[in-house]
DNA sequence: CGGGAAATTGATAAGATTCAACTGCAGTGG
DNA sequence: CCACTGCAGTTGAATCTTATCAATTTCCCG
């Protein structure tokens, strides 16, 4: 599941960063691999912090709970990524990290890392990248939010998760979205009506294409009509088109 | 200006930590004051990261641009914080760092850094506790963005600055925006106009006062007041009040 | 199969934006 | 000294986007 495949165009370079990261960890610190089913949650907010958690397979959201009970999705995270890296100033998690399909983690002692760091300082770029890469991202999504219409969010959040596919090696025409709209509406700031008719829209206008039998398979024929897309929705001229 | 005050309730914690984290960089690792105006750039997008740079006084805004050219602010940040920290995985910056008050920040040379981290190890640990602070801030403005009214997100602005304020010692009844009500809208995802009517549904239900001539200024009775208002909004029952 | 969750679509309502007019204040220069 | 200009802010009315409510349809899974 998951596996990396090997196409003749292999994106090579973000494929071999992160199987280059994942072999230095594995190699100088001690990880403790962990299988996470689909739903199951690889910790919970305020649950006392103590490791990072990293990505070997599957796919991840990461869900922030505010006092009052509001809940939000804030981040979906693939092979490479690093989880619970919010916890650190806190001393607890920040949220929950929950698989949104099966796959693997690997456990890493904070304490543990900064002792390995000592013999391998490349670990320590590996993790300032982890964590200044969520951060990239994390702005790249306020940006979206505020100053996109919510067609164009849904648009932009199909191409983030067409370029992290691609990323990392695996085939990018075609995706399977493992949530539910309700789950994409959360994380887009929608509902999960608005996330429907968007993709109704996508689809009339042949920016992407339903899978038969099924709306959780897209077909995307080509990456960079969605971000045509983002940008005619974002222009200040905004003609009513794809009706 | 910006002097640290000595009240009689000095909520140490916050203060102490943060003077801790100031003197310990100061100490052990070369650092290269610069005095930044207020507008001025302490970096710009695009341009090759570097530095840290730790602020020491004032007040700054970051903004992101996207391609085609929406602009986004994403944080704002006191004493204390580090700027720059998104520089590290890309190799250049994310976004612009401006001031928005005159203010002085600590450049640190990220490689310097790491040197340096090998003798005094804490310092590492301050770098991380910076970028996890930030992950956590940037979770908890996607929260409010997507969660809340307009209303409720401009008290949340006002509470955040007002705990900000408190956390390094100074005075939060009274606190002084150092910002437009466009800018203020674009960082809380909502037009000027909508500022400015959410801080005048504020101060006709008291929960902010304008303080005389001049509209820059508010005083905050009680701040727990706003983290009522922010609760109210929230809740599914959003009854008609403040009108 | 059949029950139930997920998704789609339509009609309506609410919230926020847009457009516009107006006020107050600061700086400039006659 | 005061008119003049420009920017920041406020407020109102019309409009637009998105949310809400409701009715079906689809399909997944036991």
């Amino acid at each position: 599941m998951n596996a990396v495949t090997t196409p003749a165009k292999p994106a090579a370079s973000g494929v071999q960063r992160i199987a280059d990261m994942l072999r230095l960890v594995e190699e100088t610190v001690a990880v403790t691999r962990r299988v996470v089913r689909c739903g199951e949650a690889v910790y919970q907010v305020g649950q006392p912090f103590g490791c990072f958690y990293i990505i070997n397979s599957g796919f991840f959201k990461t869900v922030s709970l505010s006092a009052e009970g509001r809940e939000q999705v804030i981040g979906l995270h693939f092979r490479g990524d690093w989880l619970g890296l919010d916890g650190i100033s806190a001393g607890h998690y920040g949220g929950d990290a929950v698989a949104i399909d099966t796959g693997e983690v690997w456990a890493v002692r904070y304490d543990a890392l900064l002792q390995a760091a000592l013999r391998a300082p490349a670990l320590l770029t590996a993790l300032h990248e982890a964590m200044s890469r969520e951060l990239v991202r994390d702005h790249d999504s306020l940006l979206s939010l505020c100053t996109l219409p919510a067609d164009a969010r849904v648009a932009g959040f199909l191409r983030y998760w067409a370029d992290a596919l691609e990323q990392r090696g695996l085939r990018t025409d075609q995706i399977t979205l493992h949530m539910t709209r309700a789950e994409i509406g959360n994380y887009l700031g929608m509902t999960l009506e608005s996330v429907s008719r968007a993709l109704s829209r996508l689809a009339r206008g042949d920016v992407i294409r339903f899978i038969e039998k099924g709306r959780r398979d897209i077909h995307i024929p080509k990456v960079e009509a969605l971000t045509r897309f983002i940008q005619h929705m974002a222009s200040p001229v905004q003609a009513a088109a794809l009706h």
